[in-house]
DNA sequence: GACATATACTTGCGAACTCAAATACTTCGC
DNA sequence: GCGAAGTATTTGAGTTCGCAAGTATATGTC
């Protein structure tokens, strides 16, 4: 009794997903920062000033707001990224990128291009590119 | 300074894959199991004789043999497995789908046929055949 | 046959999450 | 303006993993 297509995807998807964390974090470790830490910087240095509200980081990334708190709290303790509040709404308090965590996320951006690249190697460009408008649609 | 494309790969999926498992975890729940637990009941369910060791378990899933030891425990206690030894290799316990387990995996499989094919309803078929191309090529 | 080494699994401990409740602030209706 | 309701974040408790160390069994070497 075979499985349909959908559920073989799913399933195919959670452990492909699982075996790429877990490698891109091992390679990103030597950097001292887990997959999830380099997410966030991947975002904030995307954003137009590098600083976004926390319940907007917890949202791009798919997480509880109390994981964001937990999330952020060793990296404000090690300077990678401050707390700045918003004059506005002195609920919110936005996360900021520091100048070393820019530094930070350009240096393990070499190493996460590099470990990227590589797992990737056993797709051809043009399946790279078939994938690429697959994400974006699903997303 | 743009992101080369297998980064936005590796980022994108893992974004993805987190939103899935939390929506198929959340639809699974109804049937008193995790993603996780269904992963091991589908392995089971398509093993020859329905029972593997947990090392192969582990192996298969991407997990660790601990976590399988700790994920397994409580479906021995709610019978959805069976322990079984290997008169071979002490060493082994096997991993066997009981009877209660195979009906609970029949009823999770209607949901999660469900869940699967609604949350690949934004793909084409064909979007979905190339997808499931390149995960078979991918891993 | 005994001893070193390898394998299968379990257990202690810690890391990274989640949910529910609490806190602090804002906004809306009146 | 005042209180009710909503929003942003933190904290407490619990879950699910992984790693390192421990236990039990197997194997290979002499």
């Amino acid at each position: 009794m075979p499985h349909s297509l959908p559920t073989s995807l799913i399933l195919h998807n959670a452990l492909l997903a699982s075996r790429l964390s877990k490698r891109v974090g091992n390679h990103l470790s030597v950097h001292g920062i887990s997959l999830t830490e380099y997410l966030v910087m991947h975002h904030l240095d995307a954003s137009p000033h590098k600083a976004v509200p926390r319940s907007e980081l917890a949202e791009h990334m798919g997480m509880s707001a109390s994981g964001v708190t937990r999330l952020v709290a060793p990296m404000i303790k090690n300077h990678i990224v401050e707390k700045l509040s918003n004059p506005r709404d002195a609920r919110q308090s936005l996360v900021k990128l520091s100048d070393t965590g820019q530094q930070l996320f350009i240096d393990a951006s070499v190493s996460f291009e590099h470990i990227a690249t590589a797992s990737l190697q056993r797709l051809s460009a043009e399946q790279q590119q078939a994938l690429a408008a697959i994400y974006a649609q699903w997303m």
